[in-house]
DNA sequence: CTAACTCACCTTTTT
DNA sequence: GGTGAGTTAG
């Protein structure tokens, strides 16, 4: 029981009141998860059955974090709680029970880009404006649809949203909605949103299936619960319903997915439905120092609509928050980069203290080039998912089709890939000829003389034959033997190991990665079904961070906002704080979105522990062209007593061109620096055509500034004095020309030669 | 039907 | 700056 112990009395109090509603307001850093933890910890203690508690998350890391952590006050026990993603969780569900709602039980997850490339058929074979009938707008209106539990015929018969779609000259909405509900699942497939609002139909509709999930899961926790939409919050108030113990976490502060359907109303309407509710307000930060917890205060505090709380922190006050300028996007990069080293080293932090946030996964780049000139290791999390990956995709689309042949959009991909002369026309013959029969493409394929004219027939029948070879061997081998199989038989191997070029070798690799991630699986003695089947089951739903990694490597952590949500890290830089893109363009026009926006810089601040630090940028590359940018309104929305503000430095970039190096010199210094390092002249050799460097220009020997640098005033300076740069080093002022405020000075340092620097921008010391 | 090319759109955020 | 869809010549 010695895990009460370090709690708080609110926070003890919300772990042993296990029975009947509650709602935990948790405020950021304020153990929210050791709660959730303890509690079910708790549970397990006090007798009841890990299997019958529900713990839903908003991500598969949180999950298999939560779960982690439990083991640790429970054992083995932990094993048996069902947790998980609200999608995952329901899919597992749906796997059991889908053949009551006319789905088979091997059911495709269709992802997003499977969702837009059938609603991109749809609006071909409708023959509609693609520019009218955006395929973005139509999958969200769809998505929203679903999300409120609004199925296509109720779309269709709802005079309020016709009158909406008319009214944006997209009258035919529903009709596309209707065709495409129809399609997936002819195709025996569910998107995303299906697997919530699916859920809601087999609940509703079968009684009996709802009151078995509702025996089993006696106890059900939801963290993140601000970011429950209606489809979920109906899934969890309906298996509630038979014993009320139903326990949510939430943060309206930290509400960032109105955009994904997200409703705050769901705390209002929570409180509304279990009257007797039971409110503990977690509001004590351990995480943050004060002035970090103060300033995200001030910052929300911008915010009309909010719960009540008051966050405070006893942690020492802290240094002040900084704000960096820099004058282009790279050179944010490289500003950051300097900033890790010279923290790491300074203060003996490791990499994995620091976390690189921004808003939009287009501006990791930037900064990876910056990381990676200084060798500093990092790992973004996010962006493209592994298995989003061409060459993945289509292989999975392979396995998709041998365990469920209905799958239109598995078909699409791969019945030209390898090329075997089945191009787009055949492909429209048969939607055709599957739409005129109202059967789907696979029986077409499976009789192709009864339904296409001429010798394209043959070929098609080779097809149909190839997939079904992969089904039978697929009963006979496991799941590896039967992957490797397919890989081969399918002509995937044999095509991407002729192609030599660098990428081809990578899709190769890729290949080579998933067969080794199925063969792990086939081994496991954990499981009882290791199937390649049941290994697919789920993977539409995993992403990048999900995949096994060495999770204990010291980097530096490079994600955007939303993904850091629940993490947190001693040193933290938030980056590209600028109009436009942080508050987005597209939260502009609304109050609403811009308190989104705003709540999403109130949780990347809370992220961090020791050190906060802000950039921007007066310039940057957006889709490939330079524009020019103002910082963010949410600086100024920081009191000025809290900001330590940097006086603006441009880098030797800037200044005299040296940061247009040669890309490729650094990628090979920094591969060979794991066998060897080579004179820097020798590894530019091999390179094409290196952008123009100064001719006088030595590899920079990297400066190590002395500690606790700081730049002096620019009117102390005078003629001959010694002054330390801080990247350049030590060197003499050997002359002084202009006047306050734009004194430049010409400084000698060694192994560099003369340098002219503007006083007001560099950061020169004076040595005394 | 394929390969090579041009063009538009893209950047909110995730399951 | 990169992808994916559309276009056009073989």
């Amino acid at each position: 029981m010695d895990y009460l112990a370090g709690l708080n009395p609110q926070q003890r109090a919300a772990v042993e009141n296990t029975e009947g509603p509650a709602m935990i307001v948790a405020g950021a850093g304020s153990g929210k998860t050791r709660v959730i933890t303890y509690r079910v910890a708790h549970l397990i203690q006090k007798g009841v059955d890990p299997f019958n508690i529900l713990v839903l998350t908003f991500t598969n890391k949180a999950s298999k974090d939560m779960r982690e952590r439990i083991s640790k006050v429970v054992g083995a026990e932990a094993k048996s709680i069902w947790m998980g993603t609200f999608h995952s969780v329901f899919a597992k569900i749906l796997r059991v029970e889908a053949q009551k709602i006319g789905y088979p039980p091997n059911f495709t997850i269709y992802d997003t880009d499977d969702s837009k490339s059938l609603l991109r058929s749809i609006l071909r074979e409708m023959q509609l404006d693609d520019k009218l009938y955006n395929v973005n707008f139509v999958y969200n209106r769809i998505s929203a649809a679903k999300n409120n539990l609004i199925s296509h015929t109720e779309y269709l018969e709802n005079a309020e949203i016709q009158a909406e779609d008319s009214g944006n000259k997209r009258p035919l909405t529903g009709v596309i909605y209707e065709t495409y509900t129809k399609r997936c699942f002819k195709a025996g497939a569910m998107d995303f949103d299906d697997l919530l609002f699916k859920t809601n139909v087999l609940l509703k509709t079968h009684p009996d299936v709802l009151n078995k999930y509702q025996q089993k899961f006696r106890y059900l926790m939801v963290d993140e619960y601000q970011d429950t939409n209606f489809s979920q919050y109906t899934i969890v108030k309906k298996l509630a319903a038979a014993y009320q113990n139903i326990c949510v976490v939430g943060d309206d502060a930290q509400s960032i997915y109105a955009f994904r359907g997200a409703n705050i109303q769901n705390i209002l309407n929570f409180e509304r439905d279990y009257p007797e509710l039971q409110v503990y307000k977690l509001e004590q930060n351990y995480r943050s120092t004060q002035n970090i917890v103060e300033v995200a205060n001030s910052i929300i505090a911008n915010n009309k609509n909010q719960l009540e709380k008051n966050v405070f922190s006893e942690n020492e006050s802290g240094d002040r928050i900084k704000v960096q300028r820099a004058f282009t996007d790279n050179e944010e990069g490289k500003l950051v980069a300097e900033g890790i080293m010279q923290e790491r080293t300074s203060k003996g932090y490791n990499y994995k203290d620091f976390a690189i946030l921004y808003r939009t996964n287009a501006q990791s780049r930037a900064m990876e080039e910056a990381l990676r000139k200084l060798n500093v290791p990092y790992k973004i999390y996010g962006g493209l998912s592994f298995y989003q990956r061409k060459e993945i995709k289509d292989l999975i689309a392979y396995f998709r089709l041998t365990f469920n042949p209905g799958d239109e959009e598995a078909i699409k991909r791969v019945i030209n890939y390898p090329r075997r002369g089945l191009g787009d026309t055949t492909v429209e013959k048969i939607i055709v000829a599957a739409d005129k029969h109202d059967i789907t493409m696979w029986q077409v394929i499976c009789n192709p003389a009864q339904y296409i004219e001429g010798r394209i027939a043959n070929q098609l029948n080779d097809f149909a034959m190839l997939i079904q070879s992969f089904a039978a061997e697929s009963k006979k081998l496991d799941a590896y033997e039967t992957a490797l199989y397919i890989a081969q038989h399918s002509g995937i191997l044999k095509e991407l190991h002729t192609d030599d070029s660098i990428e081809g070798r990578s899709r190769y690799e890729n290949i080579q990665e998933l067969l080794n991630g199925i063969k792990e699986f086939a081994e496991r003695e954990d499981i009882e079904d290791r199937s390649l089947a049941i290994f697919m089951q789920d993977i539409a739903l995993l992403t990048n961070d999900d995949r096994q990694d060495d999770k204990e490597k010291d980097t530096v952590s490079l994600m955007t906002i939303h993904s850091a949500k629940g993490l947190e890290f001693k040193n933290v830089f938030v980056v590209g704080l600028e109009e436009n893109l942080f508050p987005s363009q597209m939260s502009l026009n609304s109050r609403t979105d811009l308190e989104e926006e705003r709540r999403l810089f109130y949780v990347a601040i809370t992220r961090a522990e020791k050190k906060l630090t802000l950039t921007y940028a007066t310039s940057r590359y957006r889709w490939g062209t330079l524009t020019s940018c103002e910082p963010s309104r949410f600086i100024e929305e920081i009191n000025a007593r809290y900001l330590e503000l940097e006086v603006v430095k441009p880098t030797k970039s800037v200044l005299d061109g040296q940061g247009f190096s040669d890309e490729r010199r650094t990628w090979t210094q920094q591969r060979d620096s794991f066998s060897k390092p080579k004179p820097a002249a020798a590894s530019t050799a091999n390179t094409s055509t290196p952008a123009q460097r100064p001719k006088t220009s030595i590899l920079p020997k990297a400066h190590v500034p002395t500690p606790g640098f700081t730049a002096s005033n620019p009117a102390e300076f005078q003629n001959g004095m010694d002054v330390e740069h801080e990247k350049f080093g030590f060197g003499k002022i050997v002359n002084l020309e202009g006047a306050l405020p734009d004194i430049k000075a010409t400084v000698f340092f060694q192994g560099l030669g003369n340098k002219q620097l503007l006083l007001k921008f560099a950061k020169l010391r004076i040595v005394k």
